[in-house]
DNA sequence: ATGGTTGCCGAGCAA
């Protein structure tokens, strides 16, 4: 089972470039983010035409969440749990059946920035209610998939210029704490458990030729609960998407699941 | 330090 995960910035602009990747990377599943789509207006019959079902938790403008799956979706959730007052889409969760079943969870985690400010209040608070739903998570002992933006640069090794993103809420102490301590209950992040090594990005601005100059950071990750991680087969960053046409600043991060 | 870009939608905000 090859599970991807895809911030697209924007599916009305991706409606190209994304179908395009589609074909040549066939995912069984993607968990895209920044659909910035509410979930009427979402161009189901592109996806429907490649073969996939298609779960969307959108929003008017901004953020929106979904799974694109060509294997049957069950059980699908919306919303990230712990606070009713909320609003903003940024969680869904599905239970994927391949040869067996697998939990999938798309996340859109909050940037924070200007931090400190209520912004960054918000993540780290969005942060604590996720830790509180991995945990549970967890306890189920089935396969457990967490695919996103982290909006989180784990370490310095994550930046081609750490120097650059030492205040930012990206890479603040607390924010790498945070995603610790989600990591630290029992998940496996996926590309840094088979890639220990520098260089490796997964987002490049759109602004100051960041691609070009090969400025870029680490954000977009996939946890594996320990049932899940048994199951790993690879885990690969699709670089070379970011050079396509009209492409989204951040790129695709998949891993193959023997399941 | 600033400015640099893109997407939403039709003015700024978010990133």
């Amino acid at each position: 089972m090859k599970i991807a995960t895809f911030n697209i910035n924007g599916i009305k602009a991706r409606a190209e470039a994304l179908p395009a990747w589609l074909r040549m990377a066939e995912p069984d599943v993607v968990v895209l983010q920044e659909i910035k789509s509410t979930d009427e207006a979402f161009p189901h019959e592109i996806f429907e035409g490649l073969g996939y079902q298609i779960e969307t938790h959108g929003q008017k403008g901004f953020n929106g969440v979904a799974i694109l799956s060509k294997l049957p979706l069950e059980d699908v959730t919306r919303g990230l749990p712990g606070d009713p007052e909320d609003e903003q889409a940024r969680w869904i969760e599905a239970a994927v059946v391949g040869t067996r079943a697998v939990r999938i969870c798309g996340l859109y985690l909050p940037n924070g920035n200007p931090a400190p400010g209520p912004k960054y209040d918000y993540k780290l608070a969005w942060m604590a209610r996720m830790r509180t739903r991995a945990a549970e998570l967890l306890a189920t002992e089935d396969p457990v998939v967490m695919a996103g933006d982290y909006n989180i640069i784990p370490q310095d090794i994550d930046a081609a210029r750490p120097e650059a993103w030492r205040e930012d809420a990206l890479a603040l102490p607390d924010s790498r704490a945070a995603f610790r301590r989600i990591v630290n209950l029992g998940f496996t992040e996926a590309f840094r458990a088979r890639e220990p090594g520098p260089g490796h990005y997964s987002f490049w601005d759109y602004q100051a030729g960041a691609w070009a100059r090969n400025n870029g950071i680490r954000i977009d990750h996939l946890l594996l609960s320990p049932q899940a991680a048994d199951l790993m087969t690879d885990c690969q960053i699709d670089r070379e998407v970011r050079a396509g046409e009209k492409p989204s600043d951040h790129v695709p991060v998949w891993i193959t699941l023997d399941a």
